[in-house]
DNA sequence: GTTCGCGGCGCC
DNA sequence: AAAGGGCGCCGCGAAC
């Protein structure tokens, strides 16, 4: 394999996708690399393979002068500065090298993230072998020989009493984790041809991305932000264990209790997870009209439903029902998760990995997994149906000797869609520091008699039509939101379009140029091709798709602030308006929040906003549940930019 | 026995 | 003409 070009496609086969398992915990090793492939730009290839031991799923590089050596060559080569690598979800693979010793360095390429960016996110799936069919209809059975095989081999394993990949440990496919198993033939020949098709979208993609000015801008931002994710996930989160058994007690009783109460009141046997038997019990035997109905037209008997005969029925089975399924959500959601990923990191600590995807939604957004720390609940946010609330994030909080930092952007989507559609009210509010919600409703209903009296529910109101446009809702169901009719709803939505005509009119030029052109370019250059049969969506794409590069660029810089001036902080999670980021004590100044806050504020003109993008900060001691939010900073940006008149 | 779509619900 | 956007995870139960 010559690398005159010093183009180089890799792969590493691995025993699993979770590469943060306990061996303590699970008796076995977590995902290491067992084979890597290789390919140089005229696909020719290398293959180099280590022995897995099927007792504990280890990996031994070292069992022989020949694997030795092996392992040598593979470590020059990723190691070569000079020579350029390609990966398809390259993240993984260099985690996958960092765990055994060798730190890929040089040039990355993701065929991943081009394939995101040249497709703008359309695509139902990313997966290597679905766009090698795709752009060169690369054969594919090599997979389904491997899995085959394995699928053999795991059976005699078994019997054997090799620790065998499983669900809990090994996720949702847990036979692609032991491929290792299958015939050496069979391995080698799916990963060299996955390496190959590396090679091919790489050169069938790069000269493309790099001559558009757009695509290169968005493909070099998250090649740069790829590094700042693999740090992200690396440091991982402290998670704390003897909080959640704490909270896993409490829960218990309360779920036991409910329980009880559904049980004296005929709920005894019933299943309230079966949407089946809950529709059986409300509607056909208690005769309840049915409130809602699902998308097949079933009978839909969700919280609320469950909410409405608890509170105008007095139905106490309802009522029970719906505490007992809060408190199983929160064991069955949050804290069992938890206890599954954990991991030791020392005597003291115990950490979450999660796993983001950078290149996941059509948006830009990121969406994460395995646990998901996006939606780790909150009691002040969310629709609150129960008594009982949730509570995990006090399961989580700052290492020893650390604070974390909570910057968040405030109302960034409406800053966002104020000024790319150029609203002049809206845009004026936002200027002024106005309550935005308040001032819209003031602009559009201001002059009814009621206004002044009814204040609270115009600006209800027109803070629900405001997210119904930027999600693209209708009429109807502006008037399921606004509780109304929908003659009442129309109306409602015309007032809004007159008095904030800026809005209609951006909505139906993005629209427009969705239907004419198939696809529209947001301020920071990516690319979202729209189905034809839903263009009303994209405007919430430029806006929830600018707010996410905005993000993101400003994760890339943070870390650049941290490496150069502020060693040993560290991004821990991002949450698309907000950050977690954990700060030695020893850094903890109003100095060092400035500093990040304005890393979070360069991309206002991108957008034509006059003034750095406000932005809260928030700090939490001991736990993620207990913050507090740093008013002084709000304050100093407000003495600075609100103005009272615009011209 | 496994796979997959759906309903429900957590986050933004 | 009308359409709430983007995710991940759990449990159920029909389909395979």
């Amino acid at each position: 394999m010559n690398l005159k070009d010093k183009l180089l496609a890799f792969d590493c086969e691995a025993t699993g996708l979770n590469p943060w398992g306990d061996l303590e915990r699970w008796g076995s090793y977590p995902a290491r690399p067992y084979a890597f492939s290789f390919s140089n730009s005229e696909f020719e290839t290398e293959y180099v393979r280590f022995q897995v031991n099927p007792k504990n799923r280890g990996v031994n590089y070292f069992e022989s002068f020949l694997s030795i050596s092996r392992f040598e060559w593979l470590k020059k080569l990723l190691e070569d500065p000079t020579i350029i690598k390609i990966g398809h979800n390259i993240g993984y693979d260099i985690r996958m090298c960092r765990h055994i010793g060798i730190e890929v360095k040089g040039e990355i390429h993701d065929t991943l993230i081009m394939a995101h960016v040249v497709t703008g996110g359309s695509l139902l799936s990313y997966g290597l072998k679905e766009l090698g069919v795709r752009i060169a209809e690369f054969p594919d059975e090599d997979e389904r020989d491997l899995k085959e095989a394995t699928r053999k081999a795991r059976t005699a394993g078994k019997k054997l009493g090799w620790a065998l990949a499983t669900k809990e440990l090994h996720g949702r496919d847990p036979i692609k984790a032991d491929y290792w198993m299958a015939p050496d033939e069979l391995c080698k020949r799916y990963a060299v041809q996955d390496a190959q098709r590396t090679m091919f979208l790489f050169l069938a993609w790069h000269d493309r991305i790099m001559n558009d000015p757009s695509m290169r801008r968005v493909y070099e931002r998250e090649i740069a932000l790829s590094r700042v994710v693999a740090k992200m996930e690396n440091r991982g989160t402290q998670f704390l264990p003897d909080q959640a058994t704490k909270l896993r007690k409490f829960y218990e009783a309360y779920r036991a209790k409910q329980l009880e109460i559904a049980d004296t009141n005929g709920g005894k046997g019933l299943n309230f997870r079966s949407p089946k038997q809950m529709v059986t019990k409300f509607i056909d035997e208690k005769g309840y009209e049915p409130i809602y109905y699902t998308q097949k037209g079933n009978p839909q008997i969700n919280g609320d439903s469950l909410k409405f005969w608890h509170e105008n029925k007095g139905d106490k089975l309802a009522g029970a029902i719906l505490e007992s399924k809060g408190a199983s959500h929160m064991i069955s959601g949050f804290l069992d998760p938890y206890e599954r990923f954990k991991v030791k990191e020392n005597d003291k600590t115990w950490v979450l990995h999660p796993n983001y995807r950078q290149c996941g939604p059509v948006t830009g957004r990121f969406s994460c997994g395995d646990p998901n720390l996006m939606q780790v609940a909150s009691p002040t946010t969310g629709r609150r149906k129960t008594e009982i609330t949730l509570r995990p994030r006090e399961a989580f909080g700052p290492r020893n000797g650390y604070i974390w930092y909570l910057p968040d952007y405030s109302q960034i989507e409406v800053w966002v869609f104020s000024f790319l559609a150029k609203e002049h009210a809206m845009c004026e509010a936002l200027l002024q520091g106005r309550d935005f919600h308040g001032a819209v409703a003031e602009k559009v209903w201001g002059k009814l008699p009621t206004f002044e009296s009814d204040h609270s529910y115009f600006r209800k109101r027109a803070k629900l039509l405001m997210f119904c446009k930027l999600y693209g809702g209708g009429v109807n169901k502006v008037a399921y939101l606004t509780d109304s009719t929908p003659e009442e709803a129309e109306i409602f939505v015309r007032e809004f379009d007159t008095q904030l005509p800026g809005i209609s009119t951006y909505m139906k030029r993005m629209t427009t140029k969705a239907e004419r052109e198939g696809k529209i370019i947001n301020p920071l250059g990516r690319t979202y091709y729209i189905d034809p049969n839903f263009c009303y969506r994209a405007v919430n794409y430029m806006v929830q798709g600018t707010s996410a590069d905005i993000l993101k660029n400003a994760m890339i810089r943070i870390d650049s602030l941290f490496t150069r001036k502020w060693n040993d902080c560290h991004i821990l999670l991002t949450l698309h308006d907000e950050l977690v980021i954990e700060v030695p004590l020893k850094y903890h100044s109003k100095k060092l929040m400035r500093e990040i806050i304005a890393e979070m504020q360069r991309d206002s003109a991108e957008i034509g906003i006059p003034v750095p993008l406000p932005v809260g900060m928030k700090i939490a001691k001991k736990y993620w549940s207990d913050t507090i939010e740093i008013e002084s900073l709000t304050k100093e940006w407000k003495d600075k930019y609100i103005c009272k008149k615009i011209n």
